[in-house]
DNA sequence: ACATTTAAACGACAATGTCATAATAATCAA
DNA sequence: TTGATTATTATGACATTGTCGTTTAAATGT
């Protein structure tokens, strides 16, 4: 019934943010994304290594883009989300989503 | 911003599985609504120790139930959720909930 | 008392979360 | 063309969470 691996809760959100930012997604992008949106603070190290472990397990693919025209560093890596990942995205909302289900009613925990 | 602590995965899973349980969540029952209603299997002794864990940052209190009826065995330990779990429960959703915003338009990811 | 049963509790290890620090590749200025 | 400066990747280390096999404890029937 699990065809795919369990993602841990911070590598969905993470991504969620590299689906959001579609095209756009190196580290300091996603850790905008979970910033401004998720509203979760990180360090662009922890999007970092969680990236390339997703990439490990083939969630996301990565490739370097061309260098910048601004003042210096390295060229910036991004991701963009496999089929697999998105499979995997899809069953861990599928799992919450269940589990929400008749929830909705429980006096601390209406969706609004 | 972040007033709780976060949540692991399979912790918001067990957490909700205990609120769903209202009343009668012991590890065998936790296990029992992973399985039915997430559908994800799980051993019990992962219940148990995630539980435990949970307890220990002060998201669930728990006891020990009178002895049952039947043929043997120790007492059930039961769970129950605090206060700090039910305000991180909402706060790993409402997390998940604005990532998901404006996602259901993606091709590969509608609610249906 | 003792065998049998049920469930908690423990121990161990892999995976994930987290960050500080180091290494690298780029541009600008001299 | 060399060096200072900078942006960003990459590594190392450690804490927390996920996972399960095994052991211990508490209950009941014989």
């Amino acid at each position: 019934m699990n065809s795919t691996e369990n993602l841990g809760g911070f590598q969905l959100l993470s991504l969620l943010a590299v689906i959001r930012r579609n095209g756009d997604a190196h580290p300091a992008r996603i850790q905008d994304e979970l910033e401004q949106i998720a509203r979760r603070t990180v360090t662009i190290s922890t999007v970092y290594v969680t990236m390339e472990r997703l990439r490990k397990k083939g969630m996301v693919r990565s490739w370097l883009g061309e260098p910048q025209p601004v003042r210096g560093g390295r060229r910036r890596r991004y991701y963009e989300i496999t089929d697999l990942g998105l499979r995997s995205v899809r069953e861990a909302r599928q799992e919450l989503d269940r589990m929400w289900v008749g929830l909705d009613s429980h006096p601390d925990l209406g969706r609004r």
